[in-house]
Formats: structure tokens, C-alpha cells, sequence
DNA sequence: GATGAATGAGTGTTCATTCAT
DNA sequence: GATGAATGAACACTCATTCAT
């Protein structure tokens, strides 16, 4: 901060190609999802996340404070591109069920395409989602998909297709389930019974039970009689 | 070598229950299972596995070698269990629907009450089952799941009451998947949704749900309009 | 940020020494050669060649890796002294029987004072060479030693004084092994046949000796009736 | 070496096959002495030279308490065979010339046949023969090789072929440096210089070398013109 | 903003040795 | 004499983090 270090800033030519802060943030960023996906969090060394980054190890720091900070940036951001796919889907001039089946196939596709999101998810819960950013920040009644989903339940019950006395969110939690445990427990699952389900035609089978599945148990019996095979 | 001495040699009583090789194996053990699925493989420090133990740091390495050999003992123990828990269930005589339903409940159950074991697969899913017991140790068609899922499912069919194109393997992905996710993912589905289905009346909602959802997908549009209110 | 922040920061003096890669590069490798000649490979301890350093265990760790890089180190600057002391020899102005004998005392004398390079390539000698620095860093016809015998052997056999038939690395091997084995094996040859031979005058009866056994082997017996007592 | 060992002495049926203390001792020994010479003493592990062994790791504390013991052991036993093979050397009838040569030759050949010893004898004095066994267990001049080289110098004085001048222990001294050399520097002389000198052709040449060496070194310039080529 | 050098506090692991039987 | 079980003290090595520039 004397003159010395004045001369240095005034002199824009002498600086390194990376200078744009944001740039920074998300080159670090990239390597740190991808290593702590592949890693864990605790597995993850920040000398190898510094390393897969055009930067130095003391950047990390500066821009995130700490490991934990790096993991919650990390963790926030997977969370925020998560919530903006779910944005992007549109899926309101659908009829109930034709909808409620395209949010199964796009979840189960999803989640299986981000894999590293996934991986982010379990190890969070190992920790027991103590990083887990803000709650205003992504969490209540204004999440896309619960809307989504309570958009499409109404309107199936409206049409009388849809069994009353369910929530948008237990549709959710089953949605999420079968597609969450189709790409965390492929590993521990495929060694014990084995990879068939893991297959690209399992994978194709698994997906339309997924979807089957859930209609069978929103619609109406009747509904269901018609609609399904 | 004097009289203290002798007295210490003639009281067989005050030894240490130690010099029980079992005992002590099973005794690191259950620490080692505490500690890694409360902290991860990384995060649990042999040192504080040692501390949850009547012996000492260096046994833990003459009964299992290294760390990775401690964390494979674990895993295949609580895998053991598992499917000791597994043998036990006994539905071959209940009518198919109810013994369905029943291994639905128990599952969602067990996983529900066995948080470290779910803990501990998670941990290993994220290091991509790595360190997974030996595949003719657990895997193949003799799982008991496996064999019970085929008998119900073929009663089943046999009663008219199943709809046929189905596998006993796929039965068992869905059961787990459901039962899994509840357990796994509460931290961030919680933090992210609230908790109105972890509360006891969710999880009871939850679980009814559950086996819903199975029966549904499985029974003939007939049968269900007959069995599910 | 206070006052007190602001005197250190503004004492330069008061600054350790280090920062200096090179500095501490060579101070580490002091302390550690001297360790090692002292005790060995396994019972020099890491702990201790940094007590004797002016920088923490962790730097040791910082610049050469691990233990047997630090070995490495310590060996390969040791050769590369012991090379740039032969370079330094230039006794090729000197009548062949002359540039021998002082050869064979120069070897006879560096060896005897450098115990220490000495006892690091026993303690390399009982690893089997495992750690030697690369041979093309060393070895081929363009060490010094040996080019430099070549060059006196060549004059003698012209000057018709040495008998034909040996070669460079010959005599070298023969200069090596009476020098090398008076430091190396003192200890067990003294306690067995008593110090005699490592008094001071001892010392010098010992050099004598080597460099007339030398010039007996080499000169023709008529050159040695006449250059010899 | 109460009555309590009499009587376990006196039963000879209720041993193991192994009961011999002498025969247990050598095992241990053997296996000792492997190791040492392989890894050195640091290096050694007193588990790895049990595991060698047909008893326990407890029967090396029982017999020689404690890992220095066993290092002393081991060097005083390897001691005691080379002053046997020395003891069997007769060559007083010999003709002191040819006594020389056949002296210097068994050396080199006996060195390089017996590396273990070498090996000891090197680890040993990277120790600085802190474990020797007693001075008067193996010193003075009572030793043979000595008693050998005084009688064939004296009859080679006596005829007049042999240099006035020089003593049993220094010739004797030579005649070690070269062998021992020979054998302790192989590992870091032929990465430097190649292994020209050690390949069988080498180490004849090497072998013959020593011996003229030594001849050269010890008779008369008359003498040599005539003894050799 | 940015860097290479530096580090304290721990990490898993090993080793010679002893205890209980 | 003999063994498997047990251990305290150390050991090489690592990690997230900070300092000096």
C-alpha cells in the first residue's frame, strides 16, 4: 500500500490475463463442484482444487474466507442452477396427468444427467445439511416445482382425474425420491444386485415405472383404467 | 514378584474383560460404526474411534490393518445385519397384497429406525462402493429380499390380482428407493421444505403412502379398485 | 492493524531470513546430511534434522517431499561436491609417477575428511543404491576422475614407465577401495585389531603405503627399481 | 532353574517339535542375520524376522532380550565363523609368495561369497562398532589371519624376496580394503562407473589384480622382476 | 488483487516391547 | 518354554490456513 504498490495497480498492462473477479469466482467455483463431487468434502484438498484453477491457493480464501465457505458457494450455486431449471419448465397448458408424467421424466433425466449435483446433495446430508444455504433463499411455498406440482394436482382434481387428499409436496417427495436413489445408490446397489437396472434399457424401463408409478397412485381408479395400459 | 503381585495373580477377577479377541473386535467395531456414521469415513479420526473403546488405538490396527479395513468391516457387518433382519421376515403365508404391503411397511421401518446403516451406505455411495464386501458374499439370487419379492409376486400373478411385466428386482428398487430417500435426504429435503413430513404424523402419512404407491403400481386396476379405498 | 502492526511492518530488520527458497533449501540439507551421516537413514528422524533447522518440519515436507527425498537430495549434493572437488584437481602438468601418488593422496586424505559423504555412501551402499542420483547426472566417461587417470595413465605407458594392460577405472577402483575403506571401516577394524593404524602417524603410514602400492602396480619394474626406495 | 524347569526339562513327551534351545537359537539367529544384512538393523523388523522363524516373536525377546541383543548376537556369531574359515586356512607349508597370493585370493573370494557378513560388518560400522562383541572375545594378536601373515612375511624376510619394513597388520589391512570393497561398494561404484568390474570376467580380473597388488607391494623389486609377468 | 513461502495442530500408522495365560 | 493379545511412544506425513511481499 506504499508507492511501490500504487505504481503496480496504476499499471494495468502488467497484469495477469485474469483480472475479471467474476471470472475468478466461477473458475474456482467449476473446480471446487467438481472435486468435491468426486471426493467428498472432507476428501476434497483445497491444494487440488487451487491446482484444477487458474489461480493460486490464496485465492480461494479471499474470495470464499474458508473450506466451509467454498462448500456452501459451491453448494448454494448447484442449489440455485437446480431452482432454475425447474423455472425453465413449463409445463402449465399440459392436461393433469400427460403434465404430472413429463416432471417424473424430467426429474428422473435430470438428475441422472447431473450426477455431480447429486453427489453434492448426499454428501450435504452426510453432514446433515448444515451448510445448506439460507432458508429464504430457496426453501417455502414459492419454490417452482411445489408450485408446478399444486398447478397440475388442481387442476387434475378439477378435471376429476386426480385422488383427492394428497399434498403437492408428498408428489414431490416421491418424485424425488425414486430419481434421487436411481443415481446416489446405483453404486452400492448394482454391486449387490447386480447392474441390469443401471443399463441404458433399464435405465429406460426404470424411468417409465417411475412415471407409472406415480400416475397409478394419483389417479383415479378410473382414470387410471383409461389412461394408463 | 512380592506379595502385591500375588494377590493380582490369584484375583481372577479383577482382570479386564479383555484377552476376549470377539469382545474386543465387536466392541471397536460398534465404535467404529458410531463414529463413521456420525462423521464419514474422512471425518471420524481413528484416535476418537479408540476413545469410544475399551482398548487401545493400536488394536484397532492389529484386528483390521488400516483405517479402509476398519471401514470395510463396518460396512459388511451392517450389511450382514441387514439381511439377517432380511431372513427373519417371514410372509410367505400371508395373502400376496398384504405381504406386499407388509414388507413395504417394514422397510420404510427399518430404514427409518436404522439411521446408521442408511448413514453408512450413504458414506460408501459417495465413494462410489469402493470398499463394498465382496459381490458373491451378498449379491446374486439368493438375497432373501429377492427370493420373497419373486413369491409374493408370483402368488400374485397367480391370483389374478398383480399385473404381469414386472420383476421381483424392480419391486425391491422401488421399496428401497422410497424407504432410502426418507431417511438419506431429510437433512436438505427438511431444511428446503419444512419438516411437516418428518414430524411422527408424517412420517406415519408418509409410510401408508409408501405402500400405497407399491400396491397401486402392482395391482390390476380391478384389484385396486377392490383392496385400496 | 494498530500501532504495534505498524512498527513490525515497518522494521525491515527485524524480518527472519527466511523467504530465502535457496537459503533454506541449503539449510535444510545441512542439518540433514549431518543427521543422516550420523545416524543412518531410518534413525535420522525427520523431527530431529528440523530441530536442527532454522525452519519448521512441515518446510522439509515443502521442498523435498518426503523422507527419501530429502535422502536423495542430501546424496546427490554430496556426489556433486565430491565432482567438483576432482574438477578442482589439475595434475595434469605433472609427471605421470607424480600425478598418481598425489592422486592417491588427495583421494586418500578428501576421503578421510569427509567422513561425512563417506558414511552417507555406506548407509547408500546397505540400500543397495537404491536412491543414487541418475546416472546420466554421474556416471559415463565424462567424470573427471577417470579422465584424468586416462591422461596420466597415457603418459606413463608413453613415457614408457607404466606397465601396459590396466585401465582408468582399474586404478581408480583400486585408489577408491584403500581410501574408502580406511574411513568406512574404521570402527569395526579398530576394535578388532586395535587403533595402530588410526593415530596420526599411523594415518600418514597408511597414505605412504597406498600410493607406493599404487606406483608399484603401475610402473614397470624397472621404473619402480628407480623411482621407488 | 528351579525345580519347576527340572521337571518341565524331565518331560520330554509334552514338548513341541521344537524343544532344542540351541537348535531355536540358531532358527532365530538364521533368520536374524537374513534380515539385518537385507534391511540393516533399523530397517529390520523384529515381526518380520519372527515371521521367518518357527516361534514367536516372544521367543526372540526370551532368548536374546531385546533387538540389540539379537544385533550383537548375530555379529558376534558372524564373527566367530570368519575367524573359523580363517582358522582352517593352512598355508604355512606354502611358499611365501604363492602363501600371499592364495591368502589374498581366499579373501577376496571368501568376501564376495559371504555378503551377508559384509553387509553386517557395513551396518556395523555405520554404527561405529558400538556392538562389537568383546575386544578380548576376537582382538589381539592372537588372531589367526594375523599369526598366518606374521609367519609367511617372516619366511618371505627370511629368503629375501620380501621388502623389509612392513608389518602383518598392514599387509593384512590391504589385502581387507580390496575385498571388502570389493563386495560394500558394488551397489554405488558400478551405478556410477558401470558394472565392467563385476561382471565374472571383471571380478576375475579384479581378483588377480588384488593379489599382484599385493605382491608388488610386498617383494623386492628383484624379486617381482622375476616372480612376475 | 495476487503469490510463493511458511506453519501448528493433527492424521494414520508403526515399532519394540510386555502382559495374561 | 511358549503364545496371542495388548500397548505407549513415536514416526512420517498432511491439511487448512496465514504471512511477507
Amino acid at each position: 500500500m506504499d508507492e511501490a504498490d500504487e505504481d503496480i495497480a496504476a499499471d494495468g498492462a502488467r497484469r495477469r490475463w485474469k483480472q475479471d473477479p467474476e471470472a475468478v469466482r466461477a473458475d474456482i467455483l467449476g473446480a471446487a463442484r467438481k472435486l468435491f463431487a468426486q471426493k467428498g468434502y472432507s476428501g476434497a484438498r483445497i491444494e487440488e482444487i487451487a491446482a484444477l484453477t487458474a489461480c493460486s491457493k490464496r485465492m480461494i480464501y479471499y474470495y470464499f474466507g474458508d473450506k466451509e465457505g467454498l462448500w456452501r458457494a459451491v453448494l448454494a450455486e448447484a442449489y440455485r442452477r437446480t431452482r432454475e431449471a425447474e423455472e425453465a419448465l413449463d409445463l402449465h397448458g399440459l392436461p393433469p396427468a400427460e403434465a404430472l408424467r413429463r416432471l417424473a421424466d424430467f426429474t428422473f433425466e435430470n438428475h441422472a444427467a447431473r450426477r455431480d449435483f447429486i453427489r453434492l446433495v448426499m454428501i450435504e446430508n452426510v453432514h446433515e445439511g448444515a451448510h445448506m444455504p439460507q432458508a429464504d433463499e430457496m426453501s417455502g411455498p414459492n419454490l417452482s416445482v411445489i408450485r408446478l406440482l399444486e398447478d397440475i394436482y388442481r387442476r387434475g382434481l378439477a378435471a376429476g382425474i386426480f385422488r383427492p387428499g394428497l399434498t403437492p409436496l408428498e408428489l414431490h417427495w416421491q418424485i424425488s425420491a425414486l430419481s434421487y436413489f436411481n443415481v446416489a445408490n446405483q453404486a452400492t446397489f448394482s454391486r449387490i444386485f447386480g447392474d441390469a437396472l443401471f443399463t441404458p434399457e433399464g435405465q429406460a424401463r426404470l424411468k417409465r415405472q417411475v412415471g407409472e408409478s406415480l400416475l397409478r397412485f394419483v389417479l383415479t381408479p378410473e382414470a387410471a383404467a383409461r389412461e394408463l395400459p
